[in-house]
RNA sequence: GCCCGGGUGGCGGAAUCGGCAGACGCGGGGGAUUCAAAAUCCCUUUCCCUCCGGGGAGUGCGGGUUCAAGUCCCGCCCCGGGCACCA
């Protein structure tokens, strides 16, 4: 268009940008720039690197979507490879490399509704993203990249899975052991089953089933989610509060199926115990703690004729204010212990209105298998119905009578309770309800005037527990229970065994075939992987209420069943048609990552040492969204530590440190109807917001397509270059921080880069202009103390105020009468070159280095060079800042004092006063009090 | 209801151990440059008052500790997240 244009041919632009980011991520490419050597095996290397201290700084793999990446999803990738980029420059062997977690629902979902292979577009998501993630410059090694769908990774997850299944926990030892060692403490005797049956009598059926019965990863017939829409069960974890699936909102239904289950509550104290060796945030172990649930209590035997109920209770020393027992509507004693009529005198409320006990029991069970989850949450009146029969309080023979009512979950505890309404909230509503006796068995204080009485108090009304208090009761009655066989000390749990199957195509199918009694065998390792079916037939069904999960494996009739020779001959034998949840691939694969060709083993020893064995051990940075807080870093754990206690890792933990990177969100912009337009049609005028001539309101939510506030980082390139987009999005504000996504902003981070390069660079000859001179004295000064604060910021992943620290000493290079010193340009250089890699690289080169500014020496801070010579010290009288006065750094304290009393205003004030008392603060402040 | 976070200019945020509140950036205002514009560079920008010297207020609200509080303590309010009849 003009001359001007022409003249300013090497202005960094995105045009420029562009260039140099290509250039740069092809040499990289070409150069294996990224390569993470491993002690041995196909990944080692002659570079040198092996011999630093190792890193492993690790993403939570993202689920490669169809839709492709808005700026909002790469903030932690971005986080950890500057993290990563730093190291490298520290001396580090760094491992960083980014997988992906792509079997899974949506890829089904997504071929249910195009008619294409879930696979095929797995694959072409993949390597989309692997595309996207290429362009913004991102330092992993792609020889280590996984997808949980490859054949040779899901291969080592069945093997997994098969070390679950041939282990069993010895909570004598506390650890899972081999199933092996089961079966010689069996045969030995050492291990007494229950029932008064015997090992040495036992079918060898029945052995069997035994051993079924302690494997780590077992069938169970157990309650499930069954959601009939999805065509699959769902883990607790899937379900909404709401009694809705995650993934779809449709109702979900509890019924009874037979389940892979992961005995993960065996676990529970120690995924307890050892959070607090981990570097986690507390939000985190907070979480992990409450879903655990741990509860100390008592187990209490209540007679009820014949029969034993027992109770869990976390107040044993209330059991002399126990007035009534409850028991789940599923309790399996139920049918015993109903009545056949009503004894005499009930109050009419307690029949439910029916004319005899076991049709009122049946009429309220089927009522409660009904109510599904959102009733129960949204409407806790208490309802119920008696038994009809009753239990006898065992310190001190009172009968009691015994209830149905869902407000006891048959999942916890033992599904019965004993009813203290005196002390427990939900239990005096109850006995409102049914007008039943309350007995308070803690003095509540004189002011009390509320109902139940939680709190700490002298016990009463409780025979040999009176005067006692809580804590004091709990101990001598949980003593009397033990010695009088009437109950013990129990620890509860919520953390329930984690339902491992699901009714699904596109998932690790289990390594699991029935034998002819229908009792499950392992298939043997040598013929792993037990690979998918090429379905043509493999959309889930979507199906009704009533009808019972159809896994879709079970329509590929001639894989369903296998010839295997176990060496008593080949047979025939049905494969488990299940296939595994998404959950499985993402728990163990930065173990893959470690060693990702390796055929042999699914890590080697030697190699999962070097990177998982530091001095904390485990990952050494694991980043990733808070919604991960519970289910996948819980699963993660807890077979984490079953690969240790067989002894195929070396720490109890995997992932040292966790950090939690916030989302970006963006302004979305609705209008009258509450509909939302897109967001970048949207203008401001008088700050109102108008879109088509029409006022729409602005709010902020997480970006993406229901909002239509996406902004992707293609945009951006366009604009601005990857650089830029990286530094923006590092600079917004802390890693850890929400924060709203503002397209106008980005132009700062441009100028950062610009500003940087015009120091540098000719605009019009692409010349380098820095000169080889000493800088002065106060510019070193500023690249010293810019040097040291850098290096803090960046080793506390605060990059936001290390980029204003890089900002601040480039201004003041930019202010400059003469050319950059060549000194100070190489340190800035290599101060952004985690930042921005692509364009320090190019500076590097261009300021005459031939190898990578990748693994060059990040600068060091001279402490010399740090101090001032002259301060500036604040002078406050009575706390409030009134002068300031510039001395030698190098003053006494009795130097300060004199200097702050000559000062002319501190003088005009102070004059006709009295000094009451002089706080002065070394070398930082100096205060009068008058 | 319970358990975690968080509340600082017009906006994103900084202040790491109780020591100058507002670094750095966006946006705004002014200037230089330009035929003009863009770009660039410089100055300015918490609010209120001002006789232009300066003065006062100020980190969600109310108290407190301290020579000194965004930071510590007590009591509230609001926003975000997690859990929720778990005995």
């Amino acid at each position: 268009m003009d001359t001007g244009q022409a003249s300013y041919k090497f202005r960094y632009d995105a045009h420029l940008a562009d260039q140099i980011e290509l250039k740069w991520q092809s040499r990289w490419e070409e150069d294996g720039t990224y390569h993470a050597p491993n002690p041995s095996g196909a990944l080692a290397d002659s570079s040198g690197r092996i011999k630093l201290p190792k890193l492993f700084i690790m993403d939570m793999f993202p689920y490669p979507s169809g839709t492709g990446l808005h700026v909002g999803h790469p903030l932690g990738f971005i986080g950890t490879d500057v993290y990563a980029r730093y190291k490298r420059m520290t001396g580090h062997n760094v491992l960083h490399t980014m997988g992906y977690d792509a079997f899974g629902l949506p890829a089904e979902e997504h071929a249910r509704q195009t008619g294409q292979h879930p696979r095929e577009n797995t694959i072409a998501n993949i390597n989309n993203m692997q595309k996207q993630l290429k362009r913004l410059g991102l330092g992993h090694d792609p020889r280590r990249s996984i997808a949980t769908t490859d054949v040779d990774y899901y291969k080592w997850t069945q093997w997994i899975f098969l070390q679950l299944f041939n282990s069993w926990y010895d909570t004598k030892k506390n650890c899972a052991r081999p199933i092996s060692d089961l079966e010689s403490l069996l045969e030995e005797g050492s291990i007494i089953l229950e029932n008064g049956e015997t090992w040495s009598s036992s079918t060898d059926r029945r052995k069997k089933e035994i051993i079924n019965s302690y494997r780590l990863a077992y069938l169970a017939e157990a309650p499930v989610n069954w959601c009939p829409a999805l065509g699959t069960v769902l883990a607790n974890e899937e379900v909404t509060i709401d009694g809705r699936s995650e993934r779809g909102n449709h109702p979900v239904y509890r019924r009874p199926l037979k389940q892979w289950m992961m005995r993960i509550t065996s676990y529970a104290d120690r995924l307890l115990e050892d959070l607090e060796t981990l570097d986690w945030s507390d939000a985190i172990k907070t979480m992990q703690r409450n879903w655990i649930g741990r509860s100390e209590g008592a187990l209490i035997n209540f007679d009820a004729g014949s029969l034993k109920i027992p109770v869990f209770t976390t107040r044993p020393d209330t059991v002399f204010g126990a007035t009534y027992l409850v028991i789940a509507p599923e309790h399996p004693l139920v049918d015993e212990l109903v009545g056949s009529e009503w004894p005499n005198g009930i109050e009419i409320n307690w029949t439910g209105g029916f004319d005899d006990p076991q049709s009122a029991v049946q009429a309220y069970r089927l009522e409660s298998t009904q109510k599904s989850d959102l009733d129960r949450q949204e409407n806790k009146d208490k309802t119920g119905v008696f038994l009809g029969t009753y239990a006898k309080v065992p310190v001190d023979g009172r009968e009691i009578p015994i209830f149905i009512s869902d407000y006891v979950l048959m999942g916890y505890g033992t599904g019965a309770i004993m009813a203290v309404p005196g002390q427990d909230e939900r239990d005096w509503e109850f006995a409102e309800v049914f007008g039943l006796d309350i007995i308070r068995t803690v003095q509540p204080p004189i002011e009390w005037d509320g109902n139940a009485y939680t709190g700490d108090g002298p016990s009463i009304n409780s025979g040999f527990l009176d005067g006692l208090p809580i804590a004091d009761a709990k101990t001598t009655i949980i003593k009397w229970l033990e010695e009088n066989n009437r109950g013990s000390r129990q620890v509860s749990y919520k953390l329930r065994d984690w339902l491992f199957s699901r009714q699904r195509y596109w998932g690790e199918p289990f390594p699991i075939v029935y034998d002819t009694d229908g009792l499950p065998v392992a298939v043997p390792v040598n013929i792993l992987p037990v690979e998918l079916p090429e379905l043509i037939d493999w959309a889930p069904r979507s199906l009704d209420e009533n009808s019972d999960p159809e896994p879709p494996l079970g329509r590929a009739s001639d894989w369903s069943t296998t010839v295997i020779d176990f060496g008593d001959g080949a047979q025939e034998y049905v494969r488990e048609l299940n296939t595994m949840p998404q959950w499985a691939g993402s728990c163990w694969y930065y173990l893959r990552y470690l060693d990702p060709l390796n055929k042999e083993e699914f890590v080697s020893e030697e190699i999962e040492k070097y990177w998982m064995s530091g001095e904390t051990g485990g990952v050494d940075l694991y980043v990733g969204g808070v919604e991960h807080a519970v289910l996948h870093l819980l699963y993660s754990r807890f077979w984490h530590k079953v690969l240790y206690d067989l002894g195929f890792v070396s720490t109890p933990e995997p992932f040292q440190r966790l950090f939690n990177q916030g989302y970006i969100q963006a302004a979305a912009y609705q209008d009258e109807r509450g509909m939302y337009v897109e967001a970048t049609d949207v203008v401001e005028v008088d700050s109102k917001f108008i879109h088509n001539d029409e006022e729409v309101y602005r709010s902020f939510g997480k970006m993406g397509k229901s909002l239509k506030n996406s902004v992707t980082p293609d945009e951006m390139y366009v604009e601005y270059g990857a650089d830029t987009l990286r530094l923006y999005e590092m600079f917004m504000g802390p890693l850890d921080q929400d924060r709203p996504w503002e397209t106008k902003s980005v132009v700062g981070s441009l100028r950062l880069i610009q500003r940087v390069w015009r120091n540098l660079v000719d605009e019009m000859s692409g010349e380098i202009t820095v000169i080889d001179i000493i800088p002065d004295e106060s510019l070193n000064r500023l690249l010293h103390q810019t040097i040291k604060a850098v290096n803090d910021d960046m080793n506390d992943l605060r990059f936001n105020t290390a980029i204003a620290r890089i900002t601040e000493l480039n201004n003041e290079i930019t202010r400059l009468d003469s050319p950059t010193p060549k000194s100070v340009a190489e340190s800035l250089v290599l101060l952004l070159a985690p930042l921005t890699p692509h364009i320090a690289e190019e500076l590097w080169e261009k300021l005459g280095h031939n190898e990578s500014v990748v693994y060059a020496q990040f600068p060091v801070a001279n402490e010399t060079f740090l101090v001032e010579d002259m301060i500036e010290v604040p002078l406050q009288i009575n706390g409030k800042l009134k002068s300031k006065i510039y001395i030698a750094s190098s003053s006494s304290d009795e130097e300060l004092h004199e200097a702050a009393l000559a000062d002319e205003k501190i003088k005009s004030l102070i004059e006709d006063k009295e000094i009451r008392n002089v706080i002065v603060v070394s070398g930082k402040l100096i205060n009068f009090v008058i």
